[in-house]
DNA sequence: GTAATTGAATGACTTTCAGTCAGTTGCTAC
DNA sequence: GTAGCAACTGACTGAAAGTCATTCAATTAC
């Protein structure tokens, strides 16, 4: 039925003009401060219908946040799909989610909701499932790529690449979490330029993953004796 | 005056009855379910009375959350009050800051809303700085130690105390935060015991500040050449 | 062409809850 | 005893999430 696809496709789009302005009003307000009513009137749209696309506000929240997802998803598989050496690629990921930091700073901060369980408490499963989907292929992207590594024999093959993974998005993160509320307060009280030790601490934990024959390969560099 | 006195006494117990009463609440409920009237009857006193202690229910939430603080800070100061040589100290403090995750998993995760800037829209400004001041506090026994182990010789003098830390406690605190809410997924689907890698993790991190002098003293560890 | 049916959209309404404030209580001072 | 003051109360207000009976337009049946 033709009718019955237009208007799939209809309703498709119209929960995506929900979603954009949803978008922009957490954007400009967050969470909490942001309402249902200035969604609707973004959306041009009454309350009630916002309602019939989506459960909650969580809900809507963590849609626009699946796209924060997919941009990164994106970045990612663009990152890795030169024909550079599997270590230069690896180093492409941990540049492309600190560019992804810096280039889509409302999206790094959603993810904290997705972390934090304490404000789950309203998420339809459906949604929820869709962001533990997205999660994956994050990770899969990442870890396969180690596992390209200690199969091309430049990182060692006693490390198990989804830990290594943890690692080293645990460092990143960390470090991106503090970058984005006390740069300041790390540069001018003590002295550290975060973006420095981000640099470093990546660096150096990916020398001591490396192989002997790929640390050979590559210059030492400060901090990674 | 002795009654002035006495009647300060008496505020501030109420202030820390109060918080008592928070405590429970927000345990059971989380920040978002609990309400000012569950904790109003749990302090067996009125909404109101609340208001005079405390200025909104953020703030109540952060004045719990320095109790955690004030507890891992006691345990901090404890791990590095022992006659141990200091490389032995610093694990301390990783070990303890692992045991604080293990035994007061709640205010671990109010740990999460004070880093996340977007939930702080109703919090005054003396209790952000008393948060403030109580993480400063808690930093400040790392970097110390950190400083003394390079005073020491045993960590690389190149290295500053204050990245040290932060490098140390991003990798830690990425990888619990994992544990508190994935550690399942990790375990079944990915294989990974999240523990495991935390003190592979911390190792590995640890070794690469030693001094060569430093380095032949402790034994190697797996992961960490 | 017109009536019946469907379902998308509406917005007034309900409920819940943070925060307020006019009024009460009881302690202290004189 | 009583004036004054500070602690306390709880009914009230306003805001906002979520609901649902009703409207309206498009589609289908005849």
């Amino acid at each position: 039925m033709g009718i019955q696809e237009r208007k799939e496709r209809e309703k498709e789009h119209r929960r995506e003009e929900i979603l954009n302005a949803a978008q922009s009003v957490f954007f400009e307000k967050g969470l909490q401060t942001a309402t249902m009513d200035e969604i609707a009137v973004a959306a041009e749209l009454s309350k009630g219908t916002l309602y019939l696309y989506y459960k909650s506000k969580e809900d809507l929240y963590l849609g626009v946040m699946i796209r924060g997802m997919e941009i990164l998803h994106n970045m990612f598989i663009e990152a890795t799909s030169t024909d550079e050496p599997t270590l230069s690629k690896i180093k492409n990921l941990g540049d492309t989610y600190y560019r992804y930091f810096q280039e889509h700073r409302n999206f790094f901060r959603m993810f904290y909701f997705f972390q934090n369980p304490q404000f789950h408490t309203q998420v339809s499963p459906e949604m929820m499932s869709s962001c533990q989907l997205g999660n994956q292929k994050i990770w899969k992207i990442v870890i396969e790529l180690i596992q390209q590594g200690i199969n091309e024999g430049d990182i060692r093959p006693d490390i198990n690449p989804a830990e290594c993974a943890v690692i080293l998005w645990a460092n990143s993160n960390g470090i991106m979490i503090r970058m984005d509320t006390q740069q300041d307060y790390f540069k001018n009280i003590l002295g550290v330029d975060l973006e420095d030790v981000m640099q470093k601490s990546g660096t150096m934990l990916l020398q001591s993953m490396l192989t002997d024959s790929a640390k050979r390969k590559t210059p030492t560099i400060s901090y990674a004796s």
